[in-house]
DNA sequence: CTGAAAGCGCTTACAG
DNA sequence: CTGAAAGCGCTTACAG
């Protein structure tokens, strides 16, 4: 059982040329029906399976899309950012749907990750998730661009960056759940979460979130904005740095469910009630997010439909079609960490 | 830029032949230093990447292992069992630190899965992971094996099947919880879960869960173990089922987190205080676990440990060595779902 | 230390 | 509808 059996085994076996076992297992139109049923039932017995190698060194193609994750710093432990684990799954699914493989890995934004994929043929594309400093990365979108490769991004669009992006309306997004807390009769939010171009998704949020208070002739209270970037600890640390700063607040806006986790935890600690005292708002909709206590009112991004729409373009973009940048609808998901 | 470079374009640039290139590239000790280093400069700017196809059809390997997730049936939205997202996650890192790329996909237990990936050269190992039915695939498995496919899977040790597995010591996990809800003063424990052989890794719990009550000196009530699979919401109607059955209950065990979540949730609708009146406890350790209310106390199976159990191994079976079974020890974490 | 050559297992233009 | 043949881009035994 040991020995593979090739396209020539076939072809021997049946009597005909390794070409037309060839186009037989292709369901070439050319080959006589009787022919093609007799070459595929011994295809089948023998177990044969076509040499994807053999097959993408000859058609230059891979049917393979690799998806790059990557994380600065990288954490030690195996605790991949919620989101972008579900994003994975959706991807890996979108992907099976297509009839493409999916390969994974981890890259270091510092590191030279940007083409070895296709330039190696392994892939026919690449999608890009991750966070990390934009700032450190942006050239090196540039250099894909500039070297043709295949690949879409999820993130944020950004002015002067000419390149597709698929993500989501951060700024709509971050519009909504404020609008939202004011309606529950906050006055005084304050934003968790980075509000740089290092960070354009979170920035996007911010402004959304800006939008929003003057809108509803708030004050923007520059005080009131703590940087934090992506994890729950980044959030605690943010919102003991608010605490302690004796800043007037009643409500917490984060830019991320984990970021909105760590500020609970830093509340409870602190002894305010929620929501009585703070109203919490997230985003993201991770799974935890319905489990916390109370559960974490947020902005859903779906993840199912980023990954579909991430595997779509990239397939358009393969296939030589024009593709643009699309950014799906942020979902407004109220729980109770808002008040009812 | 489009064309991209072949080892003939660099040998033509350097002025030797290719077969040096080859050599070169690969740092063979044959080739002269200064060779190598200017053949190297070459392709740095070139851009040059060997083509993956090539090679691997060359030398009949791929330095690649594929994850088979197994799901059944598969769930609608990209709601992965976190469990299995988080082996994920640790597998991608395993592989990336041992210079394997990774192929992810989803199989319908059901499919003909089985050997696609090696067979097609598109990988040298899988990785098998996941749940369903394990009676519909143990002949799935075995025919695996008789393939001489390399493989380990995830999962309990089912005796006289004759292949390697890599997994939790769940019965141990199941009596350690067992003795610490015991050791919170309480009696009259349920355990929900599927305890049968469709269900190992559940059964292996419950079999340990039994033995703890047993060496307590008390009873094990088979009225109390009630069936529910792998979700949340097998969870809640099992939980259900248990309160409407009028069994006297003051303890639930759960197989799984998923199962302890939705447990809970049954039982605050129906107004039961957690720990007070019922005490919880789960299996996993998912993300989630700490963030439910109360806090769940569970089984943590170390999943970046699981995951470069299940590397590794695997890449000794490649590499032509014997492997063997092996458990990974379970680890009690105690949060506030069982009392203080 | 280097080169010429075979061959990995396919796909497909070409000829019939 | 079928076959003989070229060629995808490498790696490596063989000869020097």
């Amino acid at each position: 059982m040991k020995d593979k059996a090739t396209s020539f085994d076939i072809a021997y076996q049946a009597g005909v040329s390794q070409s037309t076992v060839s186009r037989a297992l292709r369901n070439s139109p050319l080959v006589n029906e009787a022919t093609r049923t007799k070459i595929q039932a011994i295809a089948k017995e023998l177990n044969y399976k076509v040499d994807k190698n053999a097959s993408n060194l000859r058609t230059q193609q891979s049917d393979t899309i690799a998806l790059l994750l990557f994380e600065d710093p990288t954490s030690d432990d195996s605790a991949i950012n919620p989101f972008f684990l579900s994003m994975l799954g959706s991807i890996t699914r979108a992907c099976s749907n297509k009839g493409y493989d999916l390969l994974v890995s981890f890259q270091q934004a510092s590191n030279d990750w940007h083409a070895d994929f296709e330039d190696s043929n392994k892939a026919d594309g690449l999608i890009l998730l991750g966070y990390g400093d934009f700032v450190d990365f942006e050239e090196k979108l540039v250099q894909l661009t500039e070297q043709g490769t295949h690949f879409v991004r999820w993130g944020a669009e950004v002015e002067g960056l000419p390149m597709v992006t698929i993500g989501c309306d951060n700024f709509q997004g971050g519009k909504e759940i404020t609008e939202h807390i004011i309606k529950q009769g906050r006055k005084n939010i304050a934003f968790l979460g980075s509000a740089s171009t290092h960070a354009p998704e979170f920035f996007d949020r911010y402004k959304g979130h800006c939008a929003a208070l003057k809108s509803h002739q708030l004050v923007v209270n520059p005080n009131l904005q703590f940087n934090a970037l992506y994890t729950e600890e980044a959030g605690y640390k943010a919102a003991c740095r608010l605490i302690e700063s004796n800043e007037v607040f009643d409500a917490i806006c984060a830019a991320s469910d984990l970021i909105a986790i760590g500020a609970m935890r830093a509340l409870k600690e602190h002894g305010k009630a929620i929501p009585d005292e703070v109203t919490v708002a997230g985003f993201d909709d991770i799974a935890v997010a319905s489990f916390t206590f109370p559960p974490l009112t947020t902005v859903k991004q779906d993840t199912k439909i980023a990954g579909e729409m991430l595997v779509d373009s990239l397939l358009e973009l393969i296939s030589g079609k024009e593709i643009s940048t699309a950014l799906i609808k942020p979902e407004l998901v109220i729980r109770k960490s808002c008040g009812e």
